[in-house]
DNA sequence: CAGCATCCAAAACGATACTG
DNA sequence: CAGTATCGTTTTGGATGCTG
């Protein structure tokens, strides 16, 4: 197990990591909306279409536990959860915008 | 189901195109390895670390439909194939760059 | 070599209902 | 509002064995 992360590590790189820390299909589109400003939880799930919020917690949670959200929670009632971009996070915005263009290109 | 896909369309936009086409992680890390220019299935299951025959199969294959790469069969015995991109795969090539970039800066 | 077929386990998801 | 809990389904992928 270990020697095999080892090894992966060895022979990459880059990538794996940048696919790790997103991790699903889910936080691209996550992202997209997120480069815009600060989105609160149900902004995010009327933004993203057909994600339900099990999903969308699940990667959020992921991209927090991987620095490249914050999630600040304001204790009113109700509450509210704001969701921002880190600049770890904010250092993605290339790789999105590429998506984009490529997108418009041969979609 | 079509009338969801249609309004999906309209909503959006270029990511999701980019993120269907390619498919998987898989294809993340198949694209890296045609980059470097044509390979042959072993080369590319030995070069993703990981990866199933079957995994490697279905995502070459999602690829294919996609029209991002191109496989190419030899007739000899023992068979050969090899996977190349085509333009619109060749395209794909920033978004992996900036992946990378991304990965070793933050990595 | 390059897969496909089969079986099976694990993960991801959607829907729904409920809570602080 | 922002989730969590639960259920059942779908997807995904590994393992294995077989074929042209």
């Amino acid at each position: 197990m270990e020697n095999v992360k080892e090894e992966t590590l060895v022979i990459d790189c880059s990538i794996e990591k940048a696919l790790d820390v997103i991790g699903s299909k889910w936080s691209f589109l996550i992202l997209r909306e997120l480069f815009g400003g600060t989105k609160r939880f149900s902004e995010l799930q009327r933004a993203i279409k057909g994600v339900s919020p099990k999903a969308l917690t699940n990667a959020l949670r992921h991209m927090e536990e991987n620095e490249i959200v914050i999630r600040k929670v304001y204790p009113t009632v109700p509450a509210k959860v704001e969701y921002s971009l880190t600049d770890k996070g904010q250092d993605l915005h290339k790789i999105i915008k590429e998506m984009k263009l490529w997108g418009a290109k041969w979609g």
